[in-house]
DNA sequence: ATGAACTATAAACCTAGGTTTATAGCAACA
DNA sequence: TGTTGCTATAAACCTAGGTTTATAGTTCAT
């Protein structure tokens, strides 16, 4: 697959998948180069990419995901069970927000919300 | 109250709040000025920073939520409406990534997931 | 075999959401 | 009464996460 058959299989524009690999978020083994220097990309890539947008839109930023990406096969068990531990707390405390954050959209159309402030 | 006893109440710096203000976020009625032109807030405003730093932590710009603090008295109830429930829909649609990145962090854990893209 | 479409890199640019700095006017306590 | 600390504004600065532009080589359909 060339760069522009992942760009519309995952939506990322040809761009942010350049970016993403200057950033070093594109692991080794899903991208090679053929004789003329261009891009090819193994079909996993599309589902590695699924994986990381939906990390990256929710808690993740580029540089903890490549770390995530990069260093886990060297890390120890232990230490990547911490590591995923802390975020999913992170995640739980999303999670919370949004409960809360429903229930103030709500309210605010009932006109019970805080955002009446006047009359 | 004055800038500093917001700022310690909320845990926001006296830079955010002021940048908010400039931003159109604080409604009027929870800041005056003094014969100092020093800010004087009302007790409000800690419950009100609260919801908007939950706010905007989880899916709201300082614009969109600027718009909504200051519109909504001249909106319809069917323009509040509309508005809050296309937000709940992208609320509801960050918690589904969410629980699919907790499962993907667990999996991760277990050596299943799709980052083990070698040995 | 040539023009439109695709690929590459480096570097400049952009936006949101703040933070820092420079400068100046009050305040509050010893 | 002075010096330490709070307040103010405007403007410059910063960072993450991209996007755009300039320049150049490649490929494919006709």
């Amino acid at each position: 697959m060339k760069i522009n058959d992942v760009s519309k299989l995952t939506g990322l524009p040809i761009s942010t998948l350049r970016f993403y690999e200057r950033k070093n978020l594109i692991p080794d083994s899903f991208v090679k180069r053929d004789a003329n220097n261009y891009r090819i990309y193994s079909e996993e890539i599309v589902e590695f990419l699924d994986d990381v947008k939906s990390l990256l839109s929710v808690d993740f930023s580029i540089e903890e995901l490549s770390l995530l990406v990069n260093q886990q096969l060297q890390l120890s068990y232990e230490a990547k069970k911490k590591m995923v531990e802390q975020k999913i707390n992170e995640i739980e405390e999303i999670q919370k927000r949004l409960r809360k954050s429903k229930k103030f959209l709500l309210a605010s159309l009932e006109g019970k919300a805080n955002f009446r402030t006047k009359c």
